[in-house]
DNA sequence: GGACGCATTGACAACGTGGTACAATGTGAG
DNA sequence: CTCACATTGTACCACGTTGTCAATGCGTCC
């Protein structure tokens, strides 16, 4: 760690220029005639000189680095965000940071204030990216507009402070995926929710909700059951549903996202119920767990490593502005994945 | 971004004292009294001073923050690493820093070099984590050794070169793996390699191997499928060994991962193949997918959450030591998961 | 009582970059 | 030839912190 680092004065005289050229050169000012700035450049590249992110941090009170702030790495909603958002960052030779906020431990408003500007202070990020369930209190964006970071939210609601959402269209795409079921011929079709502080939650029940109404039919509140967005409280669900006796059982299902949908499949293996011809299950995500499941899941699919990439280049390109951003809303494309959990009716 | 930040000197000021004073107390050392102590530390409180780390860095030439290396974020291993080293990283104040090497742009040793530089001298890392199968590759760990960046791999191999390692002991946790199908009664075992170029592909199969040798059988070469450690690959090896003759079958299979032990299963399913009754399947890892599986996978875990803390605990205590870590290396242990995929032979 | 050692505290420089201010030079237009 | 303007260099400060070294205070030993 104490090498004796190549540094700006070094490349300037290797290239026979001044420091202020090399300075110019490599912040792209103008004022500086082409053959000097390519002589700069090959200077940088002979001596494989890289300025020093924190000596130009702390000048000019840009880090080059956003952060990333989640609640958990376990989901893989949260892993494809990352990694949409990580490659894009990469590319734009920014670094990015992970951090994650425990929820145990930060109880009130006041500790969260003092969480994140702890964290904003000393790292002074560029931006911050936030994801679900973070991206959908308002708390947190109010503190973050409060302290002035550019801010992309990606999850299902606008929230009105100025900052940035990229999402799908939760409630069109929760339509979509009950209609396929009706299309199907089903009529009896129970709905897994998920966590209830998350608005992806409501959101997606409202499209199905919205769905079944244009269908001419209602939801029956006995089809509906909570859920936790995980495996075992979808195992719950199936379990539950599969309990009753056939002529309430419903023919299909719809859980809120694939984890629980993987869940209440596994419970309909376990009872020997068939899938899909006594039983069809769709999902939402397409996480990778729809794919490795028999029968494969039907699901909605999200654009998540898009998600990522779309709210890094909308931190990036605002980054240097010294701009929040304001209320700009990017919709993505979702996509109806039909594979083998879902079938047709059968009396 | 451009408030004006309460600084060490408003602190100072505040508390009555020097400057240098303030430094001491943030930074624990130690010709302090201790009134004076505290006395500054309510000022700090008070205030909300919160020290600026690109100074810090740059004065320093410590970053407080560690960076985790990897080829992509997709796999449930990198994931549950990552956040063990997250989770124990906050604790001690670092950041945590995610960068992946695009594989497909760093073909020879030079660019490798090149990228590595850059990385690390823009960054300043305190300390890099390399997961697999970055952590296996010699040339790397030479390159990470030569600009005295403190290192440790995660993987089953230790690489002279001064670094350290986390790793579980694999030869032995596959024997034992083996030897759970063994007991059972089975003795045509077919076994499915990981990617090659991974030492645990080989190591794994040295455990296989010798536990097969032990009690007296030989491997059959015929029964060795190639695999390349995800879901796919498992199918197509499942395909193969159920398209066999049903003398020539195995009446059980270790993948040498959980991936492939799904892939497996899901072949076995679709064959209408009964599982265990018909087929044992044992995988490797204790993913989230041995789990959410029907019949849920025998498997042996690896402790991924503490083989990313244990990392950052190492370099942590490193850190500020400014010496790089000498060949040390710590084996966690494993762990025999048994699930409904294996059962008793049945002739 | 004085000299000495040791703990405590402070003044100041230094880290590498970006920004400002201005001078020195070259170049083309009028 | 002069003026305007673009290019390049010189010189220095600022960013907020830590490291160096000197100054101070205090107790101890001869």
């Amino acid at each position: 760690m104490k090498r004796n680092m190549t540094k700006m004065i070094d490349v300037a005289r290797h290239a026979g220029v001044s420091l202020k050229t090399v300075s110019r050169v490599l912040n792209n000012e103008p004022h500086v005639q082409t053959a000097l700035r390519e002589k700069v450049k090959e200077a940088v590249r002979e001596l494989g000189y890289v300025p020093s992110a924190s000596a130009r941090s702390l000048r000019s009170n840009r880090t080059y680095s956003i952060h990333l702030f989640s609640h958990s790495l376990r989901s893989n909603f949260v892993n494809s965000v990352q990694f949409g958002a990580l490659q894009t960052c990469q590319v734009a030779g920014y670094r990015m940071v992970v951090t994650m906020l425990d929820q145990t431990k930060t109880t009130g408003i006041k500790e969260l204030r003092a969480w994140f500007e702890t964290l904003v202070n000393s790292g002074k990020p560029d931006g911050v990216i936030l994801v679900p369930p973070m991206s959908n209190d308002p708390e947190i964006s109010k503190v973050m507009s409060e302290m002035n970071i550019p801010v992309i939210r990606i999850g299902p609601n606008d929230i009105e402070d100025g900052g940035g959402t990229v999402k799908i269209d939760d409630r069109a795409a929760a339509a979509e995926a009950t209609k396929h079921l009706l299309d199907l011929g089903h009529r009896q079709i129970a709905f897994v929710r998920g966590k209830e502080d998350q608005d992806s939650t409501h959101v997606r029940f409202r499209g199905f909700s919205e769905a079944l109404g244009e269908a001419g039919l209602t939801v029956d509140d006995d089809l509906v059951l909570p859920g936790l967005f995980d495996f075992e409280s979808g195992l719950a669900a199936g379990d539950r549903l599969l309990s009753q006796p056939k002529d309430k059982r419903p023919s299909a299902v719809f859980a809120a996202n694939d984890h629980m949908a993987a869940g209440v499949l596994v419970a309909a293996l376990k009872a020997g119920v068939r899938v899909p011809e006594d039983l069809s299950i769709i999902g939402f995500d397409d996480s990778e767990i729809a794919e490795t499941m028999w029968p494969a899941l039907t699901t909605v699919r999200q654009p998540l490593y898009e998600f990522g990439s779309v709210a890094m280049e909308m931190l990036i390109q605002n980054s240097g502005k010294n701009t929040r951003i304001e209320g700009e809303t990017k919709v993505l494309p979702y996509a109806l994945v039909r594979r083998q959990s879902t079938g047709p009716f059968r009396g």
